[in-house]
DNA sequence: GTATTTGTGACAATAGTTGTCACTATTATA
DNA sequence: TATAATAGTGACAACTATTGTCACAAATAC
């Protein structure tokens, strides 16, 4: 095997382990220690993080960086890649421990001229724009960790007057309109429901020895058993305009429900939960005459009280 | 110099130039031109895609793909890296030509082991959630280049009913809740103007010889220089719940009116376009009592009609 | 036809790489 | 305290790879 493909696996390989001897190494290669030091100091030379120490239980460890080797990148993948990562900027919260900023960096310092040229011809003309908002999520990586390790974790959950204490078990967590959302199983209530992640005061790992649930079924990829299970439900039926149409679209939970005809107009029909009624009256208010509900009649009265209610206000 | 550096420098330099013939590349290293070729033949094998043709004007190609050298990311900045390209399959439609799919397959495929091991747990954990909208966006591509470059361009925008052409000069596109817009010049209007790209219904270089005006200082960060010019204003003061702080937070024309209180409730009041009163008004309806609109009164007189409008449709 | 270009093969000179051996130095642990 | 395990360095000979030169083939634009 030729050096400097030598060098290219080694590089793998060492990223791959992360600790490791010398003569673990010559092993591997077929080469001898003495080859292997010299490789070593090479891969430090051009810019592999080494750290090595002596004495039996010492070897070396590579620091925290991994090598990505070179990739063949059309200029339009290189591109969207950029804004992909520069979307991210708009997050004030990521469940990522570093700033992506550095990644963006030193994607953007490796990448050739002309690349570089046409994404700062374009930096200015192309966005992904998310809400930016006030509230603060600092709990993303426990939740996160919480998730995909499957751990029960202790929250304090409640808006300004009232803090709940809860323990759950995260499913994951998802950014919408610049909001992150928990969907997790909920020891006191014994289902699974959706926690907004700015709500959440603190969250630490349980300790109290709380069996996790088996919900190895669950995740983000399976929304539909996201849903709460016991609740009682009533039918929904609502005429939409075409705009009314468009509004819905941008709503998540209607996607199952939406139905649209020829002409661009369309309905909303399917099964909604009681306990939904308040939102959902507000929300065909939002929608003014794009929107008329038919059914059910509950939904119907509340929309009517609240219309009264703001008549009253403005007089 | 090595030969492993020199071939290091090789990669970049052809992904630099696009063409050359291999004497320029022999001049350029001070190395024979043999070498250069088995060079070149190596670099072919490590993947770098070669294209050559013989005779005068003949030469060396690379086609499309560059190569990327290899980079020194830390595992969270990959994972971050990856997630934010995973985040761009909710578009629908993007501006770039490629499918970021194979983009990120690239990076996955050569991603270490751990690393892959680590974002496969996670991908079903973790998403960056967008709308998923009906409409559809054929003209990205060409308005974004038209930003850049800037064109002028000739659409034919409108509803259902009506369609009008024009012409206008794009400063940019951005991309909101699953929507895409494009701030532009319009000929007709003689200002600037938001276009709602899934309402463009044709788009094509102008060939009319219109000069595109200098717009150079205007782009996307740069907003408030975007706002039309020559539009009668008002004042507009509503105060907010604190429920009705968080919604008009995920508004973007909002954030340079929005005020904060200590105990989270809060207030708009900035100056607003008469022109917005209708859409302003059935906002504000939307957030129910979370908003009260203390002035203009015309906004609050559009308020009532449509509340006694909605009361009258139920009844 | 000529100049320009890629492309291949052979070979000797040169340059780089490797293994071995003999060292040094540090450190955990028996 | 002795021992084993580990990194690390230097010198040198044997080996291997790289390079330049030269000869020649093949395609192609002008």
């Amino acid at each position: 095997m030729s050096k400097s493909k030598r060098l290219m696996d080694l590089m793998m390989t060492v990223n791959r382990k992360k600790k490791f001897t010398v003569k673990e190494l010559a092993t591997e290669f077929n080469v001898s220690t003495r080859t292997i030091l010299r490789d070593l100091q090479e891969l430090s030379e051009l810019g592999v993080p080494l750290y090595s120490e002596v004495g039996p239980h010492g070897g070396y460890q590579v620091l925290n960086e991994r090598i990505l080797p070179p990739i063949a990148f059309t200029e339009e993948e290189a591109v969207a890649i950029f804004f992909a990562c520069h979307a991210l900027r708009h997050y004030a919260y990521l469940p990522f421990e570093t700033e992506s900023s550095s990644a963006l960096s030193k994607f953007y310092f490796y990448m050739s001229g002309d690349v570089r040229d046409r994404i700062d011809e374009m930096k200015n003309r192309i966005d992904f724009v998310i809400p930016s908002r006030q509230a603060k999520f600092p709990y993303l990586s426990i939740l996160l960790d919480g998730a995909i390790r499957q751990k029960v974790i202790r929250i304090e959950y409640g808006s300004r007057e009232s803090v709940s204490a809860r323990l759950i078990q995260p499913v994951g967590i998802y950014a919408s309109s610049g909001l992150w959302y928990c969907p997790a199983y909920c020891f006191l209530r014994e289902d699974i429901r959706l926690f907004r992640c700015d709500r959440i005061r603190s969250a630490v790992e349980d300790t109290s020895g709380t069996q996790p649930r088996d919900l190895r079924h669950l995740h983000l990829g399976n929304r539909e058993a996201l849903l709460p299970s016991e609740q009682q439900f009533t039918s929904l039926y609502v005429e939409l305009s075409e705009e009314g149409v468009h509004r819905c679209e941008a709503e998540y939970w209607s996607a199952t429900k939406l139905h649209r005809r020829e002409d661009g107009t369309g309905w909303l029909e399917g099964r909604m939960p009681k306990g939904d009624i308040p939102f959902l009256a507000q929300f065909f208010i939002g929608l003014g005459t794009d929107a008329t509900v038919k059914c059910p009649p509950e939904l119907i009265d509340d929309i009517k009280r609240r219309l009264a209610e703001l008549m009253a206000r403005y007089g």
